[in-house]
Order: C-alpha cells, then structure tokens, then sequence
DNA sequence: CGACCGATTTGCT
DNA sequence: GCAAATCGGTCGT
C-alpha cells in the first residue's frame, strides 16, 4: 500500500491500476477495522457488470463523483456491498470490495455476525460490508476525509498479489478484474488465478 | 403501476 | 451442491 499522503492520488488511476493497490488498506468505521483482501475491479463506462454501465441513475450517482468516495448499494432484497469510486470524475468506475480480516472492533463484528468465525466476518462484500455496519448511511462519504465516519487508511506493506479473469464476462478475457492477496484465510475459497506482474 | 433482475448469503441435503 | 429469501432500481405498459 501507499502512505496517506498517495491515497487520493492512487484512487485517481484508472481502476485496473488502483484495485489491486488497494489491498493492505484498512477501512475503518467507527472501532470496526478491516484489511483489504480481496478486492474487484468495475470499469463504468466500458464494464457491462457495472452499475454505471448503462449511465447516470439516483441510485448510482456516486460513482459519477470525485474518487476516494463510498459507493454503497443494496441488492437481493437483504444485502448491502460498498465500493470505492475510482478514476477521474465522470467516469464512473469503482472497486468492489469483496473481502478483509478485522483488525480492530473484534467484538462489535462478532455482535453484528453472529455466530460467525472469525476468518469468516468479512469473507464475502456483503458480510464486509455488515461487519463493518455500512449501509445507507454512509452512502457518499468521502473516505479520505479525516472527519468522515467512514475511513480508508494506507495499510503496511501487502504481500503477493494475485488476479484472475471474472467470469461471465465477454470483454475483458485477458483483463484481469479481480485481485486478492495469497495466503489469506479471509479470501473466498479457491480462485484460479496468477501472480501479479 | 407492475414485472423482472440482481457485483449474495445462508441453510439444508 | 442447490434453492430459498427478499426488495430497490430500472424499464416497459
């Protein structure tokens, strides 16, 4: 990862350069903090699979907005997932983020996951993004904002990298959208996929 | 106004 | 491994 001073900078890059970047950082609302481990790509304008895809909607306004921003959206009927928008204004694009470990606030994530192991409280962008209590609220907040509730701060150094193609998507074969660190426990199951370059 | 879809998780088999 | 759960956004009538 970066130090916080790059972060805006790093945010701006196009999303293929930014995501995987974006592993090791923590994000952290209120005494719940989670290290990034698994994190997808979503390209706005060009992505079929993304929310912007088919232009601007109330729902989706924030990715048209500035980067470092929290896009948070609800889907079937019961789960919240957040996205860091990315890229130049207007473009729309954003960074899914799939998976972490609890760094801190252990206790509050049990609480809202329960019954739960631990490995598993943020194994999954929706359970993420419940353990770590984003909804709504936070929809639109900017994340490198030292006042907002919601923060993302420059982890320490990441390990290997590793990225795989997303399936069911006809562009983008030889693009990898998909990044992870090895070694996690926290990543979901078994992905194909290959070292960084 | 109504129908259909979805960047998923969970629980049961 | 598979199907249910569940509802906002989007689009068509």
């Amino acid at each position: 990862m970066t130090r916080s001073a790059d972060l805006r900078s790093l945010l701006e890059r196009p999303v293929l350069e930014a995501a995987p970047r974006l592993l090791g950082a923590v994000l952290r609302h209120g005494d719940v903090a989670c290290r990034l481990t698994e994190v997808e790509a979503y390209d706005g304008a060009h992505d079929p699979g993304s929310h912007a895809y088919r232009g601007p909607t109330p729902r989706n306004a924030v990715m048209f907005g500035p980067a470092g921003h929290l896009y948070v959206y609800f889907t079937y009927g019961m789960h919240w997932c957040a996205n860091v928008v990315t890229g130049p204004e207007g473009e729309a694009s954003a960074v899914l983020l799939r998976a972490g470990e609890v760094v801190a606030g252990l206790d509050l994530a049990r609480e809202r996951r329960p019954g739960t192991r631990d490995r598993d409280l943020c194994r999954g962008p929706a359970r993420l993004a419940r353990a770590l209590g984003l909804d709504r609220d936070v929809l639109g907040v900017d994340l490198l904002d030292p006042a907002s509730p919601v923060r993302l701060l420059p982890g320490e150094g990441a390990g290997d990298v590793l990225s795989g193609p997303r399936v069911g998507l006809s562009a983008g074969h030889e693009t990898p959208w998909r990044f992870w660190l090895a070694d996690e426990p926290t990543v979901s199951p078994y992905r194909p996929g290959r070292p960084l370059r």
